[in-house]
DNA sequence: CGACGTATTGAGTTCATTCAATGAAAGTGG
DNA sequence: CCACTTTCATTGAATGAACTCAATACGTCG
């Protein structure tokens, strides 16, 4: 599980399947490069799923089997409680972990549902521990990517606990931004594969909620917005949006689309 | 970190400070009692802190040390922004784990603060991870705490994500009521350590709604507040309020207190 | 006791919601 | 390929849940 959805792949399909052909191993295995761990898990991790868009990687209550890696496209994360109501708790990306949530229980517990064909590196749990045993940076590896996990979600936390709208969906536009390999093209270009109501449910609010919004940002000049593509073209005042709550009261114009077509700052 | 915060240590100070004679080695170790790990464990968690109220375990942004387990009264961990803005994630009671977080970065990325007097078995990560690369089950163990760390934060996320103010009350006080020990006691009471301020920022509420929510839930019968003292006399009301909601509207009256004095059902 | 931090309660406001209607886009099947 | 249906997205008007502001009570500790 990652912290945002987004756009195209790093790297494509590797030659042979194998992790060191993979464009992302530098994601999956970043402390192990050329070491013997990363030929083992090769061994271990062979297995490969594909699935498309709207599937499902597994659902809540499955028994835990494997770990994945999304190898490419993207998926979305949901849990869904007793009422059968639905909360999408993540998107993740290429080279991003799903399942871990799992080991605890031994039950997944979540869904993980693909937001456009995607494929999957797996790994089965218990091989996964074996090999463990014997490599101490593996192993560290798994606590780095477990902790990472928690860390992420106390920043889902904080938003959710603690941002109002307009600044729960500047955080999420930037931290795409930041995750997005194609935001080092000019214009900050993206290309969201998920619906509006799942940035809705992600951020804590409605569909309605979420349109309005991106109009508002969209009126002050700050993004341009086509369907699923979204252009930030001002970053800094994305940035302002978090700055100024905290203490100022201030925001972007709410009912008329006046003034701030220009930031007044930069 | 655990769910909530609580009440009554489930056991007094251990006679020598040995893992084997803590009460609460249960929680702890839970799949490893009788195994030679725990004599490990003994030897490197030798550090105890003691904290009094108010009092900072660490701060977010010290280096790693040490993984606590809460040994007798309880905390609160807080995440704070750029713009100083602080965020109640969790509390933690005796058993539970504070500083898994910190393993990712190196650095503990929130506050950890005593709600009460209270003291901690410290274990150096360092350590802790030589002694895993020895011992499977100590290694599922850690694993395991980490996923059901990432489980509980899903809660959390579901409950400021989808939830409204009364729900997530009930959630917190159906998850306190559960984790209490004294809660087999006849009338589910339980002393709060927190203050409201705390929880509202745990619940994404502010204090007067915190105070209002209790006062309506009093209203109806279903609780009884003194304070930091709340007395659960209608746990079926209380679970109703979430069941209710996913689908049908209705609630606890708003304003007046009129009728619900006992609720309809039971 | 007074003084400070904490908790409750009331009145008015606001932000996000609900409800409803329209438009755009994407599947489906002849 | 085009009508058809369905899903998805936007926009407006009205409602409401939680908020802000402000005043009062409670409690604890000098």
């Amino acid at each position: 599980m990652a912290q945002l959805a987004l756009v195209k792949p790093p790297a494509d399909a590797p030659a042979r399947g194998e992790c060191s052909d993979c464009g992302l191993i530098t994601w999956c295995l970043p402390a192990m490069l050329d070491s013997p761990e990363v030929h083992q898990l090769e061994r271990v991790m062979r297995h490969r799923r594909a699935i498309s868009r709207n599937g499902s990687l597994f659902h809540a209550g499955d028994a835990l089997g494997s770990l994945y890696i999304v190898h490419s496209g993207s998926v979305k994360t949901t849990i869904v409680d007793d009422n059968g109501r639905e909360q999408v708790t993540g998107f993740s990306l290429p080279g991003e972990i799903v399942g871990i949530e799992a080991i605890d229980g031994g039950k997944y517990p979540c869904n993980v549902t693909a937001l456009e064909d995607s494929s999957f590196c797996g790994i089965h749990y218990a091989d996964l521990n074996r090999l463990c045993q014997g490599s101490p940076p593996l192993q560290s590896h798994i606590h780095r990517v477990m902790s990472r996990e928690i860390t992420r979600d106390y920043g889902l936390i904080f938003m959710l606990g603690s941002m109002d709208a307009e600044e729960r969906m500047a955080t999420f536009l930037l931290n795409l931004v930041k995750r997005c390999p194609s935001s080092a093209d000019a214009g900050m270009r993206l290309r969201l594969t998920m619906k509006r109501q799942d940035i809705a449910s992600y951020l804590g609010l409605r569909v309605e909620s979420i349109s309005r919004i991106l109009a508002r940002f969209s009126a002050a000049g700050v993004i341009e917005v086509c369907g699923r593509e979204i252009n930030v073209t001002n970053m800094q005042a994305l940035e302002h949006v978090l700055a100024d709550r905290g203490k100022t009261a201030s925001s972007l114009p709410r009912k008329p689309a006046i003034s701030w077509t220009r930031p007044v700052i930069f």
